[in-house]
RNA sequence: GGCGACGUGGGAGAGCGGUUAUCCAGCGGCCUGCAAAGCCGUGUACACCGGUUCGAGUCCGGUCGUCGCCUCCA
């Protein structure tokens, strides 16, 4: 079995995966807050995550995935109030957004995706623990995880607590024992319209707190891969971290695995500055293949810029793969593709390399393309199968509509008579009905004019 | 200010000290009546300055520039 190394946010460095038993990966993903339908930001850790499952599960693992669903927090409040109505609602209404979203990519569901509201049992039991140990306070209904009570807080993001910006003028600062105490438990306020019971008094969990309940719930403790987008290393994944570190003594993840940011204009993609495209829109746009392979061209950990030119680079390259697909047959690849099928699947094992192995499936394309005789497809169908891109390979026999039949027989029979200004006139007709004329040594082929 | 990361050819984007990355675009050729598709070839690439080394895009130090986080954020 190959050795599969990912970046670690803790330690800094590129680590091989250890389960925690033979053969078993449980991936934790956080998800988005749903106040707003998604933008390509959001859809970056999903898809990313979802791939790395996929080829997780090609080198033989049992993966279980999750990626929660954050439907109680500050944002749902104001947005709701803001539209004028309940946060409830609202949440419903973009979690049914969300998920038809990203059914569009095409990549099936996580395993798990657990709502906040559906954990606050153990939310609370969480907390409890974080009172009866020290690491935690209940003040006027609010409860506060002591920060300084934790010795390794700050480890995962490389930070010295006096080099925390304390930032003033939060709420409930004059509540908290030390500014870098964060919420655990929010006490119910004016205009909030859903309060949970809990022995400190009637509220709503914090945010920091849902994951890592929802995570323990449904993964247990020092599970594999926890992932996320970088923004959310520091407080979040920090303030997680600390929390079931301080509750049960054991971490919560082995790796910390972080995905970078998507931009747009050399700026991260993100509502509060506004600049953001959505899932959806570049969904009816593009469509979900070449999104898929724009995703894919970039490491996971880099920046990656959104731009039309880069979508249309992105779709050119699925053309690639579709048009060398018209020349393969179903069955075995020849010998010359073992190398490159093992240099594919290596680029992966090394933290997670999907440019890189990307390049060597157009490698494939290549040798495929100079081959003279049948190449079989089975090796490029289980690459692109990894990133959810094996229906490229699957051609669509269109079948022109009799019309277009007529003009291109019409365009042999000018063509035999070496008439070429016919024929190409011929051409020209059936490209503006939608259909390109190619001529190949087995006789002309018809294929739409923009496949998508 | 602190922490993290990054600066590669026209564009995108790999490269874990010594060999053509790859994709898109351009140019030349092959194939073709012409196209399309494909193949072959091609372009002073590694921000700058030092250092280590037989040899550095690849390691070390510095300079300049960019981005993310330090507040909600995928």
């Amino acid at each position: 079995m190959r050795e599969i190394t990912l970046h670690d946010t803790l330690t800094g460095r590129v680590l091989p995966l250890r389960t925690r038993e033979p053969g078993r990966v449980a991936i934790y993903a956080c998800g988005p807050t749903v106040y707003g339908r998604i933008h390509i930001g959001n859809a970056r850790p999903f898809v990313v995550f979802a791939l790395l499952k996929r080829f997780l599960e090609h080198e033989g693992y049992d993966v279980t995935l999750v990626a929660n669903i954050t439907d109680v927090n500050d944002k749902i409040y104001a947005a709701a109030s803001a539209a004028g109505i309940g946060s409830v609602a609202l949440a419903q209404e973009m979690i049914a957004h969300y998920l038809a979203d990203t059914d569009r990519l095409g990549l099936g569901r996580p395993d798990h995706e657990p709502l906040a509201s559906e954990t606050i049992g153990e939310i609370i039991d969480l907390i409890q623990i974080l009172i009866d140990r020290g690491h935690a306070y209940a003040v006027d209904g609010d409860v506060y995880f002591a920060v300084r009570s934790d010795e390794h807080y700050g480890e995962l993001t490389h930070r010295r607590l006096e080099d925390l910006d304390q930032g003033e003028g939060r709420e409930g600062a004059e509540r908290k024992r030390d500014p870098l105490d964060f919420a655990l438990w929010k006490g119910r306020k004016p205009g909030e319209d859903t309060a949970w019971d809990a022995p400190w008094g009637a509220g709503r969990p914090g945010w920091h707190i849902e994951c890592s309940a929802m995570a323990e719930k449904l993964l247990g403790l020092d599970f594999e891969i926890h992932g996320g987008g970088s923004d959310l290393a520091f407080p979040h994944h920090e303030n997680e971290a600390a929390q079931t570190r301080a509750a049960h003594g054991q971490p919560l993840a082995r790796l910390w695995v972080h995905n970078g940011m998507v931009r747009l204009a050399q700026e991260k993609m993100s509502k509060s500055i506004g600049n953001t495209l959505l899932l959806h829109a570049a969904l009816d746009r593009h469509g979900r293949d070449a999104l898929i392979a724009y995703f894919c061209a970039g490491h996971y950990r880099q920046p990656l810029e959104y731009d039309d030119e880069r979508m249309e680079a992105a779709a050119a390259g699925v053309n690639r793969f579709r048009e060398v697909a018209r020349r393969l047959r179903p069955g075995p690849s020849p010998d010359w593709s073992a190398p490159l099928r093992m240099e594919f699947f290596d680029a992966l094992a090394e933290d997670f390399n999907t440019p890189r192995a990307l390049a060597t499936a157009f490698d494939w394309v290549r040798e495929a393309n100079r081959s003279s005789a049948p190449v079989g497809d089975a090796d490029l169908r289980e690459m692109l199968g990894v990133f959810a891109l094996e229906n490229l390979l699957d051609v669509e026999v269109v079948v022109a509509p009799e019309r277009a039949q007529t003009l291109m027989r019409e365009r042999e029979a000018a063509r035999a008579e070496r008439d070429w200004a016919r024929a190409d006139a011929l051409r020209d007709e059936l490209h503006g009905l939608g259909w390109a004329v190619r001529d190949s040594p087995d006789g002309p082929e018809l294929t739409p004019v923009d496949p998508s």
